[in-house]
RNA sequence: UCCUCGAUAGCUCAACGGUAGAGCAAUCGGCUGUUAACCGAUAGGUUGUAGGUUCGAAUCCUACUCGGGGAGCCA
């Protein structure tokens, strides 16, 4: 007899009611007495689960109303309308085979637990239901990134884990290499002599996709990388992790204001799309993790966008500098008490700053007509910060130089990057969305540990 | 990395210098429609680790480890 999934079962209940099904799942939880019980199966297939009822007329009715949770069992039974309240319909079972036994001393029990008390058994927290649901909507955003990109013509990248540019700016990298720890090979000044390595010469781990990106742009007009992230920063805050997922779309003959559309327009998309698709978790999260997410979430799609310049932000800042510990002045990065003011204060929705002084960003971006700022732009979103950082890139190849040269950069290290302005070079403009903060936004978890399956950050990389 | 708070039964917590408790989970029993089922009983502990103060430490002090929140860095 084939199996029946329980996600076809709730999606179109009519088709099954009053027929003989056999389907495999999981048990959630046994409420039994003498003469029946019940139980609440869960299947993988979607976020609900599906009521068994079994009686004693079974033969293994007694070691079936002993079952622990998360047993694991094969059910054979006639799909029936419910009389109890909270569901429209049950399986009265006629057989039940227990395929898995579970153990007493199995730690999640039904009623809630703390997240903290979850992340120290990341290989049993999918099987709660809030992870249930964060991951079935990882999935979904994922899908909906990908599907967004793919039907306006981008073309999806895959730029390298390893890099050899050691100077990427963007953060701390983690140390790529076959050396022998114990045994370093030892240049003439007593430095370490990367040219025995792997690779002859020094590689980490990527911080960014986005230089990499930018030549395919060059190509492909319109481009995007969506892969893991890695940085060495020893940050401990519910926003940072060591390995995470960044997207990251390049865009040619297209600027600034393009870049700021296409985000917008890629927040919306993905907002409704999981909205959509994945409705009994969404009601889950506003119901259970975050009251006002729906309410949130609907205000984004239905409104435009948020657009401040750096020097409009700070003046708007400085008339309520008494608010906050750090006063404000032009040519300061924007703290987050500032950046949460501003979204979740003034504006209450997210907004895009844009134009930031050259000295704070980085040597990529290209500079305006003012000679002082970038065409930068960072989207903040309330409640979880900076979401997006983006910028339009300076494809100048004598105003790069220069930039470059300012900061002390190594023009030889860089020199394929520069190329690519050297040979047709026009203007293009890109972005980058980190993957677990947008989760972060559309689910309500507060601790980006929460949604990476198997998160690494300082001092914690069990699993 | 800095500031701050915390660590007691499997989980969530109480006990605040004088014999370590409760609810839930587990185990056993009861219950003919449950919904975090309910009712009764049983069992469960070197109080994060290492030192110190004290007649006596879960409780006070020091260091360390790990975790939460905030900051910096950023996505």
């Amino acid at each position: 007899m084939e199996k029946t999934l329980i996600k076809k079962i709730i999606r179109n209940p009519q088709e099954y009611i009053n027929k003989r099904l056999k389907l495999n799942g999981w048990v959630k939880t046994v409420r039994s007495s003498k003469a029946f019980g019940f139980i609440e199966l869960n299947d993988g297939s979607i976020f609900t689960n599906l009521q068994v009822v079994f009686e004693e007329g079974l033969s293994n009715f007694s070691e079936i109303s002993k079952l622990l949770i998360s047993s694991s069992l094969e059910v054979e039974g006639i799909l029936v309308e419910s009389p109890g309240a909270k569901q429209p319909f049950e399986l009265k079972a006629e057989k039940i085979e227990i395929l898995g036994t579970s153990s007493q001393d199995y730690p999640l029990q039904k009623k809630r637990h703390s997240f903290e008390f979850l992340r120290s058994m990341a290989h049993l927290r999918p099987r709660t239901n809030t992870f249930s649901a964060v991951f079935r909507v990882r999935s979904i955003v994922s899908y909906a990134i990908h599907k967004f990109f793919q039907e306006r013509g981008f073309v999806y990248v895959h730029t390298p884990l390893i890099t050899g540019s050691d100077a990427e700016g963007a953060g701390e990298m983690f140390r790529v290499s076959t050396l022998d720890l114990a045994n370093l090979p030892k240049g003439e000044k007593g430095s370490i002599d990367f040219s025995q390595d792997f690779f002859g010469k020094e590689t980490n781990l990527t911080v960014s996709g986005q230089l990499n990106v930018e030549t395919y742009c060059m190509a492909f007009n319109r481009v995007y990388t969506f892969g893991p992230t890695f940085r060495a920063e020893n940050s401990n805050t519910p926003r940072h992790a060591a390995e995470f997922w960044m997207v990251e779309p390049e865009i040619a003959f297209a600027d600034l204001q393009d870049n700021m559309a296409l985000a917008e327009d890629m927040l919306k998309y993905v907002i409704n799309y999981v909205l959509e698709n994945a409705p009994e978790e969404m009601e889950f999260f506003n119901k259970f993790i975050d009251k006002t997410l729906f309410n949130r979430l609907k205000n984004i799609v239905d409104s435009d966008f948020a657009q401040i310049t750096y020097t409009e932000a700070i003046d708007l800042l400085k008339k309520v500098n008494d608010k906050f510990s750090y006063p404000v002045e032009w040519g300061c990065d924007l703290q987050t008490e500032h950046e949460r003011y501003l979204t979740e204060k003034v504006f209450q929705k997210p907004v895009f700053v844009i134009n930031y002084p050259k000295d704070i960003k980085a040597f990529y971006m290209r500079l305006n007509e003012d000679d002082n700022t970038v065409a930068a732009m960072d989207l903040l979103v309330p409640g979880v910060g900076e979401i997006i950082g983006g910028s339009q890139r300076e494809e100048r190849l004598d105003v790069l130089e220069k930039r470059m040269e300012d900061l002390g950069l190594n023009k030889e290290d860089y020199w394929w990057y520069l190329e690519i302005r050297k040979y047709g070079g026009t203007k293009h403009t890109g972005y980058g969305l980190g993957l677990e903060r947008l989760i972060m936004y559309l689910t309500g978890m507060t601790n980006i540990r929460d949604v990476i399956s198997f998160p690494r950050t300082p001092k914690n990389a069990e699993f």
